[in-house]
DNA sequence: AGCACGCCGACT
DNA sequence: GTCGGCGTGCTC
């Protein structure tokens, strides 16, 4: 069929440009084999080429032609070898898509061939590729290397085959029989040989059955199928794919929620006259197919999914795909559970970072194949799909910090989904009851729209919010004020539940050793170990470091140990002795929700009412609804008031609003507790009113006064060396000359080196460095003489942290 | 990351 | 004298 991929007499002349996928992950120029016609190489192919005296596979980034090359005083010398293969007939990036992750990878700088390893699973771009090719009857496979130093004639003769469809590349070794999945991915008339009985008979089957395990095919058509499906799913008519393994899982935790029936704010058919007018200017912008980002502020219970889920239809009946992101993996779930019941006929990918490399394979391929519009839901990381058309990102809780956290690449994915908006003329849409000040700020000036939801679907009203004053509290009287155990008897009393956030996991945050006077540290942290009683271990939760307690203590031997503070598994624990005997109490925190799924359980049990209370730390503030929940209980609000982070106000302001977001909704009325020690600070007149623009006036007039973001940019270098190497305290005053001499001639404030909060973290001493500059360059640049001055590089690790999410 | 090249110790 | 240890450095 692609016989004219095959090259006669032309000469080539064009250069490409290939990003390596392997270490060193540079851009090197390739001359193009002359068997292929030039027209065949395309921008966006994952091509095999030559390195020293092995294989690679890289990435076409651009064909040039050879002039520009020559003329380059760099390159000239260098003889330029012969690409050798190409992974794929078509392209597999776009040119957009590139263009997106090339400017990523100068924002980060990092080479073009790393950041793209790190987006393709390693399944796409492996070393262990075959080619495999069909002569007669007999198939045979070509590791890539061995296609390097193939004589010209079978060189040529292996790519006449490849191109007419006789061959395919293996993109992986599939397991064993029953856990393989095959299902057709081409419709009916199928381009196959008539002759080909087997093929055909097996095509068949599978059209009639939909998709069969091997084991099953084998039963029914015999061993000889087995050469057919190879075949078949070389030339791409079948895929097989795990059938078990993680898919199997992923829709068991989708299970988990179909007994629970949807919120009326996203079940509802009838838009109200809010949600419609903010749909409707939405739909105008995206009829224009003009790049536009908005705000979509509505408080909690709203209905933000209901214009979402408008929107999403309208994007796809345009053609173009939507992103819809989501802070966390099971909020993902959750949301694409709820979507999914609303379009039962809508393929919806679900994608985020806890998937299995074959499952995000897989994903991958689909999207980067598939020719119609598609609906993602995911985590941060779906943002790096190849899709070919977006129209619509949404970042559903936008002012969540995991937005910007950084594992691995080091992303905003705000920036990011700007980005990617920016170049296919798409729409950006951030949505929150409680949104970033920068994004409010941002509004102001015009660089998003606002839009705004100020009501609560049903009339119901926003719960009332009381302080509960805990100074008198003693260590021996728990952590709930009596006026908190009261209402939450009351609301149990009413048949209604009650939610209490605690952000802090484990039994005891804190175990004293009454001998030394001193809490039982981390010996390669600066932080107390926190107790967990079930598991019967000290942790740290900053390194994982743990040991079995009771044990003497690390330092005097005794065991002499006073327990300090109340974590969740301690809550829930006393809480049982507060309450009624046959009151049910959960806890969900990260200690028994760690098994994939068993999150959704404990969130579809209380979904259900199969208890009354439920202790959590902040996962739970974070979007999940419960209609009979009529009582929230911050159970420590000075926890996050008292962090050293100049946003620990907005960050306490959004978490008592979204908690509050949790109690009452519809007809029943909810109310708030907060537990404070601190009654006289400013943001609780905003909180009882959930004054929204109130509070970010007063914010902002403060951030500007200390010039803070948004009024300026904000970055920390990080520097750290190992504890046991003494002369690193010298070398941090080294550096602070460095920063300051830097910084005279541009205008940026430095502060510091100076110890971090967190001292000291997995047997390193940690020091930060404060930079406030109206220009980000100037931080880099500053940053950048650092890294290139820094005399110690196996010592001092350095990291440039932007914006950074907390200030440990 | 590979893979060569290279420069030392202990084996036939 | 040769085999093989893995330290350094380069790859269009
Ligand atoms: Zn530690
Ligand atoms: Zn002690």
């Amino acid at each position: 069929m692609v016989l004219s991929i095959l090259n006669t007499e032309q000469p080539v002349s064009l250069i490409a440009e290939v990003a390596l996928l392997s270490p060193p992950f540079v851009t090197l120029s390739y001359s193009l084999p002359k068997v292929f016609v030039p027209e065949f190489w395309k921008v966006g192919q994952r091509v095999v080429l030559p390195l020293g005296s092995g294989v690679r596979i890289g990435v076409l980034l651009a064909l040039k032609p050879q002039t520009e090359i020559t003329n380059n005083s760099q390159t000239k010398d260098i003889v330029l070898k012969d690409l050798i293969w190409s992974l794929d007939k078509k392209s597999f990036f776009s040119e957009s898509y590139l263009r997106v992750l090339i400017q990523l990878s100068h924002r980060l700088f990092l080479p073009i061939g790393q950041i793209l390893a790190s987006v393709l699973p390693i399944g796409l771009r492996s070393n262990q590729l075959k080619l495999c090719v069909f002569n007669g009857q007999k198939p045979k496979k070509y590791t890539l290397k061995e296609l390097r130093f193939f004589d010209e004639e079978t060189y040529r003769k292996l790519a006449e085959l490849w191109a007419s469809g006789q061959g395919g590349i293996i993109e992986r070794n599939i397991n064993t029989l029953e856990n393989e999945l095959c299902e057709l991915c081409v419709d009916p008339p199928w381009a196959v040989r008539p002759s080909a009985k087997r093929q055909i008979a097996l095509l068949e089957l599978l059209w009639e059955n939909g998709a069969l395990n091997r084991k099953i095919i084998q039963d029914k058509l015999g061993a000889e199928a087995n050469e057919s499906l190879k075949r078949l799913s070389e030339l791409g008519f079948v895929k097989v794919r795990p059938a078990q393994g993680e898919e199997a899982e992923a829709d068991e935790i989708q299970k988990i929620w179909e007994k629970v029936p949807l919120n009326e704010e996203v079940s509802a058919f009838e838009l109200t006259n809010a949600q419609q007018e903010v749909v409707d200017k939405l739909k105008d912008s995206l009829d224009t197919h003009q790049r536009s980002s908005h705000l979509l502020h509505g408080i909690t219970g709203s209905g933000k999914t209901v214009v979402y889920l408008e929107l999403l239809k309208h994007c796809l009946a345009q053609g173009r795909s939507v992103i819809l992101l989501a802070p966390e993996v099971a909020l993902a779930i959750k949301l694409k559970n709820d979507l999914q019941k609303r379009f039962p006929q809508q393929k919806i990918i679900l994608s985020h970072g806890y998937q299995t490399p074959t499952l995000r394979e897989s994903i991958f391929r689909q999207v980067s194949e598939a020719q119609e519009a598609l609906v993602i839901i995911g985590t941060r990381s779906s943002l790096f799909l190849p899709l070919k058309n977006p129209g619509l990102i949404i970042l559903d809780e936008e002012h969540d910090a995991s937005f910007k956290q950084d594992e691995g690449l080091v992303y905003q994915a705000k920036e990011l989904a700007y980005a990617i908006v920016q170049e296919y003329n798409a729409m950006l849409l951030l949505g929150s009851a409680t949104p970033d000040i920068k994004s409010f700020q941002a509004t102001k000036q015009g660089r998003l729209t606002l839009h705004s939801l100020p009501e609560r679907v049903g009339g119901g009203t926003l719960p009332q919010v009381e302080l509960v004053d805990i100074r008198h509290l003693t260590p021996t009287d728990g952590i709930l004020a009596k006026p908190s155990q009261e209402a939450l008897l009351e609301t149990i009393n009413k048949g209604e539940q009650a939610v209490i956030l605690l952000n802090r996991r484990g039994y005891a945050p804190l175990i004293y050793c009454m001998q030394c006077s001193e809490p039982i540290k981390c010996p390669h942290c600066d932080i107390a170990l926190t107790y967990h009683k079930a598991r019967e271990r000290v942790v740290c939760h900053y390194c994982g470091y743990n040991y079995a307690f009771p044990a003497p203590c690390p330092t005097c031997k005794s065991l002499n140990f006073v327990p300090f503070g109340e974590g969740t598994e301690k809550l829930e624990e006393s809480l049982s002795g507060i309450l009624p005997p046959d009151v049910k109490i959960l806890r969900l925190d990260r200690d028994n929700a760690r098994r994939a799924g068993r999150m959704e359980e404990i969130l579809a049990a209380f979904a259900r009412k199969e208890a009354q209370v439920l202790v959590g730390t902040q996962m739970l503030s974070k979007g999940h609804h419960f209609p009979d929940v009529t009582l929230a209980i911050v159970a420590d609000a000075d926890l996050g008031l008292n962090l050293p982070d100049y946003r620990a106000t907005e960050r306490s302001f959004q978490l008592f609003v979204q908690s509050a977001g949790r109690a009452g909704r519809g007809s029943k009325a909810g109310k708030v507790l907060i537990q404070t020690r601190n009654l006289n600070h400013y943001c609780w007149d905003y909180v009882k009113s959930t004054d929204f623009s109130g509070f970010f006036e007063v914010e902002l007039q403060k951030r500007k006064r200390m010039k803070y973001p948004p009024f300026t940019n904000l970055a920390l270098i990080r520097l750290s060396f190992p504890v046991e190497w003494k002369e690193g305290y010298k070398a941090m005053e080294l550096f602070a000359e460095i920063y300051k001499k830097e910084a005279e001639t541009l205008d940026v404030a430095v502060l510091g080196p100076a110890p971090a909060p967190l001292s000291m973290l997995r047997g390193r001493r940690r020091y930060n460095c404060l930079l406030k500059a109206q220009n980000w360059q100037h931080i880099r640049r500053i940053f950048q003489v650092g890294l290139q001055s820094n005399p110690f590089k196996d010592k001092i690790r350095m990291h440039l942290d932007l914006d950074p999410v907390n200030m440990m």
